[in-house]
DNA sequence: CAAAGATAATTGCAAATGCATATTATATTG
DNA sequence: CAATATAATATGCATTTGCAATTATCTTTG
C-alpha cells in the first residue's frame, strides 16, 4: 500500500482501486446488498400471505416504534419513496391497521398512529423478522454483534441526509 | 437481562424481544435498510443518466468481475429476480454492453459475457460508486472496516441458499 | 429407455413503483 | 401585505417488477 514511489504519489492518488481488485466479497455494499435482499425476499412470502408488502410492513415496523409520525418522516424513517408511501398508507387506512390526523400545527402535514389492529398485524410478523434476524447472526458473538452495529450507526451518520 | 425469575426461565424463553425493546437504532436490518436505500438511492440519478437501472449496474458489475456467468448464477450474485434479470439483460443486449452465448454442456443455459462497451459504461460509472463507498466509511479506521467486512462475509454465509 | 420430474430461461399480465406534477398550505421577501 | 418561493401530500402516467405459466432441455427412475 505505501509502496508507491514517491514521486507518483502526488499525481494520481485520487483514482479508486477497481471493483475487481477489492473483490465482490470484500466489497461492503455488495456484501449488504446481497445479505438485504435475502432477508427481504426470505420475508416477501410470509408478508403476502398477511396482505403486506415491505412498504407495508415497514411503516408498521417505524410506527410500533415510534408513533404518530409525519408522512414525510415516515418516508425517511421507513426507507420508502414518498408517493409509494402515500398509496401503501391508503392501503393500511383501508385495512384499519393505522390512523391518520392532521398535524395541529401545520395543516398541510399528516400525522400516522398504528391502530391495535396495527400492532395485531405487526406482532403476528414479528417472530418471523425475529428469527430471520437471529439466523442472520447465528454463530456470530455478541461483541462482534454489538460492534457490527457500531460501525453501522456510524455509516449511517455518514450517508444520511436527514437528521433523523 | 438476567433478572428474570429462575423458574419463569425455562418457561418462555423462545419468546424473541420487541423490536421496541431492542430499538430501531440497534436492529441490524433497518440500519442496514437504511444505508443500502441511500447507497442506491444516490446511485439512482447517475444511473439514469447513462440509461441504467440497479438491475443493469449490478449485471456490469457482477461481470467485470466475474464474466461468463450462466443467467442463474448472474441472478444470485446481482440480486435480481430472474425475470427482471431477463428483461434487464434484453436492453444490455440491444445496447451492446453485453453478449450471451449457449451453454456448451446445458443447451437449456445462457451464458453471459460483458463486451468492451459494457466494460467501458461500469469504468464510468465506478467513480461515482467509488465516492459513494468512501463517504459511507468515512472516518472508519480500517480495522474496523475489515472487521465490519468480516461479520457481513459471516452472515452471508449465514442466509445464503445457493452455495455461490 | 420411456415417462415423470426437475431445471434454465422467457413471457403474459396484474400490481407496484417512481418521476413529474397538481393541490393546498405555509414562509419569505420586496 | 401582496407576490413569490417553498413545503407536505396526493395523483396521473409510463415504466418496472415479480409471480405464474410456458417452452425447451436435461435427469432420474421404474
Amino acid at each position: 500500500m505505501n509502496q508507491m514511489r514517491p514521486e507518483t504519489l502526488a499525481v494520481e492518488d485520487t483514482a479508486p482501486p477497481r471493483l475487481g481488485e477489492i473483490g465482490l466479497a470484500n466489497f461492503a455494499p455488495y456484501l449488504m446488498n446481497r445479505i438485504m435482499g435475502r432477508y427481504n425476499e426470505d420475508l416477501r412470502e410470509e408478508l403476502a400471505s398477511m396482505g403486506l408488502t415491505i412498504p407495508k410492513m415497514r411503516s408498521l415496523a417505524v410506527l410500533s416504534v415510534i408513533d404518530g409520525l409525519l408522512i414525510r418522516d415516515l418516508s425517511v424513517y421507513a426507507v420508502v419513496e414518498q408517493s409509494t408511501l402515500s398509496r401503501a398508507l391508503d392501503q393500511l387506512l383501508a385495512d384499519g391497521l393505522i390512523r391518520k390526523a392532521p398535524d395541529a400545527e401545520d395543516s398541510r402535514a399528516t400525522r400516522v398512529f398504528i391502530t391495535d389492529a396495527g400492532r395485531g398485524s405487526f406482532e403476528r410478523l414479528w417472530p418471523s423478522m425475529a428469527g430471520n434476524y437471529a439466523k442472520m447472526f447465528q454463530d456470530i458473538p455478541d461483541v462482534e454483534r454489538a460492534q457490527f452495529v457500531a460501525t453501522l450507526q456510524k455509516m449511517l451518520g455518514n450517508v444520511r441526509r436527514h437528521n433523523i
